[in-house]
DNA sequence: GCACATAGGTACGGTGCCGGACAGAAAGGG
DNA sequence: CCCTTTCTGTCCGGCACCGTACCTATGTGC
């Protein structure tokens, strides 16, 4: 696999030159494995991570040890909000969903850059921004809607921040995301699997009919899409990445 | 009632005097009606809104009607914040859920002393993060508490907000709050009269045994309470400024 | 005082998800 | 290759919440 550049992140692309370079020393690409922690509930960040090929998710884990995901961070976003923010540490957890790749860039660097009020704190607020909408909508989603619904909602926000159509997914992770057993799981992605939308083998899922997928999803994935695509919309950024077939 | 200062909103009274004096002769006392919309899903914000003894409820509304609460804003943070993050709009509503008053701010000047990167943005900030947290606890509590348990959260988050032990509040509203059915509030609240805890009169709510209402409650109370107590902890704030920047 | 609207109580079948328990099936390592 | 581990499919009772319907209090305005 070839080395990917800063500008595989989407956040990072839309920097101006200026930007990019004063930081691209301090950027450094790491090796995200699966289920990696990226960060733990109440610890202190050290780094901002800025996914590539990625996947991370930010999950809540409560006392009992019941979880649930409030947001997933691919490449158009990065996991540490709270650096930036003020607050330094949040009670989530963050752990990686997808293996892949990052960029790591040190807190005190980025904080330095934030308070110049460049692009860069333009980009993040509003990255943080279009990440509240999912986490809202995330709490509404597991207020109202079946988990077969819901696992729609969660394959496609999956599919859209990977290349291709195939997941690496064990059941009981998906479960853990949704925060259901994973017999619900199980149901779910039965049924997907007999309508033909996906195709199922142990730890690993096919899509092959997204626009089924779509139309068995509820409104959540949709609204999330566009506030994401809205908010990503920054001049450069848009030329940049523009590609419908992979939107 | 006596006219009640900038000061009665802990955001503005953590302003540094500098600030709140170039601030205060655009700051406007309006009055908040009970089921005012102070803003519509998707619509351009003119103003922010600083409540001083009002209650403001942030809620999405879906396509079929359903609704769910995700947070709510009272004196101690500040109603549309999208203004500052960038992205002028949300998908969410925000209504007016206990009459009061608020302090408004037009946009404008609050973009200017925002860019000033001054203390308003580190506050405006630092509050925007824990409201994330509240809404990520929100979908959490969503996906895994009951009613029971979440109408003793949702009572203890608004008495935190007001003055005295007592809440203005028809069963009927805050099932849309919860986003459930107006009868699993009546047994919820059934449950807890006969308990001793609350008092229930038409449209009214007396909390008489607060610490029985902590020990009902789902751990989330107590998470959101804890993290938004540490993010307003000012001198915390002071400790941030005193750190070199690149200013 | 009466009419009316609004708020709150009760009932009942339906169902989606939970809890636990197990069995078969597919990788992976020695 | 077998054995082990991991992943997936299935079954069952139980319960919280839903949808609907209807009825009773309580307050408001004429």
């Amino acid at each position: 696999m070839p080395t990917l550049g800063p500008k595989s992140n989407r956040l990072l692309a839309a920097l101006s030159a200026v930007e990019l370079k004063r930081l691209r020393s301090h950027l450094e690409l790491v090796e995200l494995p699966l289920g990696l922690a990226v960060y733990e509930s109440g610890r202190v960040l050290e780094h901002l991570y800025f996914p590539v090929n990625s996947i991370v998710s930010l999950l809540y884990v409560m006392e009992d040890g019941a979880s649930a995901e409030i947001a997933v961070v691919g490449n158009e976003g990065v996991v540490g909000i709270s650096l930036f923010m003020g607050g330094e540490s949040t009670p989530s957890r963050a752990v990686v969903q997808s293996a892949g790749q990052a960029y790591r860039l040190p807190a005190r660097m980025m904080q330095v850059e934030f308070n110049r009020g460049g692009s860069l704190q333009h980009l993040l607020l509003r990255y943080t921004q279009s990440l509240i909408t999912q986490m809202a909508q995330t709490a509404v989603c597991n207020r109202h809607h079946s988990v077969d619904q819901q696992l729609c909602r969660w394959l496609l926000l999956s599919l859209d921040r990977l290349s291709g159509t195939d997941l690496v997914m064990t059941q009981e992770l998906i479960a853990n995301m949704l925060g259901v057993r994973r017999e619900g799981v199980t149901a779910a992605a039965g049924k997907l699997q007999k309508a033909g939308v996906i195709n199922y083998r142990r730890g690993h899922i096919s899509v092959l009919d997204r626009r089924k997928l779509e139309k068995l999803s509820c409104e959540c994935y949709a609204v999330v899409r566009r506030e994401c695509d809205r908010l990503s919309d920054y001049e450069g950024l848009a030329r940049i990445f523009a590609k419908p077939s992979a939107r």
